[in-house]
DNA sequence: ACTTTAATTGTTATTACAACACTACAAATC
DNA sequence: GATTTGTAGTGTTGTAATAACAATTAAAGT
């Protein structure tokens, strides 16, 4: 099987930064790493890709293993490959991103990993060079998420603009004006306005609102302006 | 040196899509392939991750084995790890994209390649899923250029305007009104007028431009509007 | 002097955007 | 049942960006 002989064979693996919103922050799930090298050190959750597998499914297989989640917003972000970057052996890390609903998240499932949601902003030390792809992964989500319809992976079925809000002026670290937002989203045409409300946040309940997919789909790729002055990246 | 034993090794390539523009045309530069399989058959540069380079290094040394170039724009594109990609031996392959001028390209130290331009819309067929890799560079570049300046990288230092729209207009496969064009180019800041004229196209001839490189490096990020409808990508 | 070719420049209508403040609702309290 | 409380929801207007559109200028060639 080996015909392109004289060649470096090296490790593959996939490490996957797995995002979520719990209302309030955008936070980044976290495990204790369980083998040498910096066995015990906070890492994010990866895994060598296999013989007979892609990328994408060892992503997926890795996201999977750690959340129980299927079907999820999964999407490469980089490769990583300097020569010493894993200091056992050569290593070439390809990197994905996630965005999950951080409800469905089953805690049982990972709590071999010793797994927990740290805020973006107060990530601690990750092992190799796991910071700058975490660093990266934020910079792509903030990129894409200023026009194109990601966010709404991080939200249950269900949600409303007031949360929709909360969860864009967190990625962005900025606030937004409340009658600008509101008119910015519904002029996408990606929302339904659902007929109940969440009575949680105020007396008043706010509307739910659920994606319209067709449009969601067929959208997807346009350009849209969710944030003011997206050039503050 | 094989730390973490019981995991599959495997080959990792990388593979280039080396961009120019001839002043009508944006195309790329192919290779006859020199060893089997597909030997003959038309090709991406490309070639092996060694042992001790990172994968930029790996990206650099095979662009400057085609063209001679060193320094040119460079920019990692995607990794390609389905298992059977090549029918030979499993290789992952780490796509990157180059953006040079192709005047200063040497014919002749890749004639052991039996390189030829090719024009997007007549790429012949590629081994593997090249022509995958081709196809999502065109839309990266794409996608990139409505919003940040990466197309002057085709250009030699010093372009016209009209040759600018040019390429902006193959690049997309569109026509961009010339006055508004000018005035969206120019509004960047982006541009330095330089005394002397290039009076090849015209009798009048036009003004020649360089980029000013302190507000080039400033402001690459930032989203500026080059294209007026970049929906339609 | 006239023709030819492409470069250069300006105005206007339309649209998108940002700034800004009050009213509506429903639950809880008095 | 009237009032308080806390958030949801909505509209207008000035300003800036954009798109549509045509006439003039420069220089070479005839």
């Amino acid at each position: 099987m080996l015909k392109y002989s004289k060649q470096t064979r090296l490790l593959l693996a996939v490490d996957c930064i797995i995002f979520g919103f719990d209302g309030e922050l955008l936070k980044i799930l976290l495990i204790k790493r369980g083998f040498q090298p910096e066995k015990g050190n906070w890492s994010l959750m990866g895994g060598f890709v296999q013989n007979d597998e892609s990328l994408d499914q060892a992503a997926n297989r890795i996201l999977k293993q750690l959340t129980g989640l299927e079907g999820v917003y999964l999407e490469q972000l980089y490769t990583y490959g300097d020569p010493n970057r894993d200091p056992l052996e050569r290593t070439v890390s390809v990197a994905y991103f996630a965005l999950i609903d951080i409800h469905k998240y089953e805690t049982q499932i990972s709590a071999d990993y010793h797994a927990e949601w740290f805020q973006l902003k107060r990530v601690p030390k990750l092992i190799f060079d796991q910071q700058e792809m975490v660093e990266q992964a934020r910079k792509r989500i903030r990129y894409k998420a200023a026009m194109h319809p990601i966010l709404f992976e991080l939200l249950p079925t269900k949600f409303t603009i007031p949360q929709l809000q909360i969860l864009y002026e967190s990625v962005f670290n900025t606030t937004i004006d409340k009658r600008n937002f509101s008119k910015r989203v519904l002029a996408t045409g990606l929302l339904i306005k659902l007929a109940d409300k969440d009575k949680a946040g105020s007396k008043r309940g706010a509307y739910y609102y659920q994606l319209n997919m067709q449009n969601y789909y067929a959208k997807f790729q346009a350009f849209m302006n969710f944030i003011p002055n997206p050039d503050a990246l």
